[in-house]
Order: C-alpha cells, then structure tokens, then sequence
DNA sequence: AATGCGGGGGT
DNA sequence: ACCCCAGCATT
C-alpha cells in the first residue's frame, strides 16, 4: 500500500490483492441465501442454481428467495419439473414477472432429460443452445456451478467494473458493453479470483448489489475501494455514465374522427358509430384499429385533401393531444366530421369498419391507445372548466 | 442495434 | 416520477 507523491493511480489492470480483498470480504460479509454455496465450500446443486439464475434476470434477490423455495419443494430436480405441464409451471411463476423464463425453463428441462441424461451438460456449446441461456447465465452456470474459470458480466458487474476502470462510456450497450465484459474477463487470469471462479463472480455482484449500489456508493464501506480509479478521482458519482435516451423524436399526425348515427328500436338517440381504419401488420401499432390519420409535417394537408375527397365536409376541429411513446411524440390535431364515401386504402389502412363508440373505447376494440384517446376527444361533450388532471401539460408543474 | 417483455423496490 | 434490477429472444 505504498503510495509515494505522484506515484501512479490506483491499479487499474486485476491484481492479486485486490481479488484477495474482495474475496475475504465475500467470505465475511455476503448474503448467505439458499441456492448459494458457502464460500471456499463444496459446489452447489446445479439445477438448484439453475433455478436461481433463470429468477434472478431482472430480478432482485429479496424478490426470489420465497419463489425459488416454493419451486424447489414442487420440482426438485429436472425430470420432476420436466414432467410438470407448462400450466403449472406458469401458475408457479405467477408474480415473478417476465414470464418466458418460466416457459425456457420448463423447455430447458425437457431438453436436458431427452438429451442429456437429466444432467446440466458442461460443454459450453452444449449450454448455449439451451433455451433461456444467454451470455450473463452461461457463464453463471460454468463458474458457480461447475466451477470453471468463466467471467460473467450482470447488472452489478457491470457498474462496479465501471467505476473501478472508470469507463466513460454507456457499459450496457456497444464499444462499453465489450469492454467491460473483456475487463471481466481479464480477472480470471489473476489466480486468486480463477482458484474459486463461483465465488469471485457472486464476490462482484454482491459487492454491486449492496455496497457500490447505483445511486449512492458506500465507498467507506467498500473492501477494495483502493483499487477504484472513479474513487481516487473523487468519480464515483458520476460513473457509471447514465446514457440518457434521446428524446423522443416529434411526430406531426392529423387525423380525423368520422362519425354516424345509428337508428336504433331506442327510437329517441341512436347510438353513435366510428370509423377506424386497421394498420397494416408491420410497423408501429401493427394490425391496430384506429381512426384514420396520418404522419408527417404535411400530415394537415394530407388528411383534409382526403377528407374533402371523401365529400366529409367542413370538419371541425377537435384540439390537439400529445401522446408519448418510448421513441416518438405524438403532436396530435384531431378533426371531426360527419362520415362522406371514406375510402382508408389511400392513407394505407387495410380493413376499415364501423365501431360503436363504446365498443372502441373498451380493451378489447384492438384500437391502439391513440385510437382510444382520439374516440374519447371526439365523444367528450365539451371540454369541461376542470379537467381530471392536467395531464398534458406536464411542463407547468416546474 | 432496437424492441418487447413484469413486477417490485429504492430514492 | 423516475431509475434500476444476477437478461434473453426476436427482428
């Protein structure tokens, strides 16, 4: 731990008494949990493991504990679960959220029982072509169940290799993503953390997990905080870099809401009808229902040339609405007008029909949330002095 | 390289 | 209200 003036900044390439350190701190200090093996202890059940791994994707580990013990009472091992039907297999799952996993794993059982003698086979490539294993779980199997020198890199590797080599850019994705997956990597040449590879993976995701945590770092806490370029240079709380996504790209749309009145034996109101159009089967919103529209900075021109094509005469205008996806912003003008000869091939729909306003306004309509909120602004009967809430006007509140 | 896929906890 | 979580499959 000399550290004469000027010397050079902390380690940045895997050193032996940084593993040392994490691993006496694992050994100390790490969560003891049910599917996990004692460190330096024997190697634990692979199917148990397997379990484990396919629950914690995108999962905390509080959230699994009572899951995976429920599991494991019910199917103990892969033949009990390969016998179970998927029904069952998905009821079990219920809560745990994403549910292909539920289906992968039952799959995966299948597959080991019909092809590999109802044992995880140990072959890389073998573990690969099983369904539900991807990079982060193939190589969680290979260390912490079998016990071979493989890296892994998760959501806590990630960060916390981050911020020991201080990586500039986004560690999730492209050029960032491979470094830090060659930077873990590179730690199974250092002996001490390729001597007990389950152990020195679980090290570092506990390490992210509890102590170098996303928001607030506990560096006072952390065992090998002398090793962290992003501490040394006072970083940590910049690091890893947030790669915030782009805004959501604006989109121009205009579309129309055409309605009908239908006589009905209710001889007083008839009930009132819509026209959507549905969308083709690519694309955004694929085989959705709407009323007809369309995109684009001409997307007002467009649309009233149909409509005066269509003889819907003298429109009126509804307002605007803002709808938000993850990677647009709708910037909506709705129009209203009473139904003409619409023909909605010309704005690209496929199939066109009358709906009842209050059947395309249930969950069932197979109208796209737009399409909803396009009914809703045609149906309201007048905007009302105090709306619910000032949902689209998010920009008062600062 | 994007996107969809659940649900819950922390701040 | 975000942000993030022991990711993977599909396009």
């Amino acid at each position: 731990m000399r550290a004469p003036p000027g010397a050079e900044p902390p380690a940045l390439a895997p050193a032996a008494a940084t593993a040392r350190a994490l691993l006496a701190w694992y050994t100390h200090a790490g969560r003891r949990l049910p599917w996990r093996a004692v460190p330096g202890g024997p190697l634990p059940d692979p199917y148990g493991v397997l379990v484990s791994e396919f629950m914690l994707q995108q999962t905390r580990v509080e959230t699994v504990r009572a899951p995976w013990a429920r599991w494991m009472a019910r199917w103990p091992d892969f033949s009990s679960l390969a016998n179970a039907t998927l029904d069952a297999v998905l009821a079990q799952w219920t809560g745990l959220g994403y549910y292909a996993r539920a289906r992968h794993l039952h799959r995966l059982a299948q597959t080991v029982v019909r092809d590999h003698g109802g044992a995880l086979p140990r072959a890389q490539a073998a573990l690969a072509a099983l369904p539900g294993l991807g990079p982060y779980t193939q190589g969680a199997l290979r260390s912490v169940a079998f016990g071979e020198p493989a890296a892994l890199v998760d959501g806590n590797v990630a960060r916390v290799l981050a911020r020991w080599h201080a990586v500039q850019v986004d560690v999730r994705q492209g050029a960032g993503r491979r470094a830090v997956w060659a930077a873990a990597q590179a730690w199974m040449d250092v002996p001490e953390a390729s001597a007990h590879p389950g152990d020195w993976n679980q090290a570092l995701m506990e390490l992210g997990a509890v102590v170098c945590v996303p928001g607030a770092p506990r560096c006072g806490a952390c065992p090998v905080a002398a090793a962290c370029r992003a501490h040394a240079e006072g970083r940590e709380l910049d690091l890893p870099v947030r790669v915030r996504p782009p805004a959501p790209r604006v989109v121009a749309a205009c579309y129309a809401v055409l309605t009908r009145t239908v006589a009905t034996a209710d001889a007083d109101s008839g009930d009132q009808e819509v026209l959507v159009g549905q969308r083709p089967a690519q694309g955004r919103w694929a085989g959705l229902w709407e009323p007809p529209g369309c995109e684009g900075p001409d997307a007002h021109d467009r649309l009233h040339a149909w409509l005066g094509a269509a003889g819907c005469d003298s429109p009126r205008a509804l307002g605007s609405l803002v709808h938000v996806l993850t990677h647009r912003r709708y910037e909506v003008q709705g129009w209203a007008a009473a139904a003409g000869s619409a023909d909605l091939a010309c704005l690209g729909y496929v199939a066109q029909r009358w709906m009842p306003v209050a059947a395309a306004l249930g969950i069932t309509a197979g109208l796209s949330k737009l399409g909803q909120r396009l009914v809703e602004l045609a149906a309201a009967p007048a905007p009302s002095p105090r709306p619910a809430r000032a949902r689209a006007t998010p920009a008062e509140k600062g």
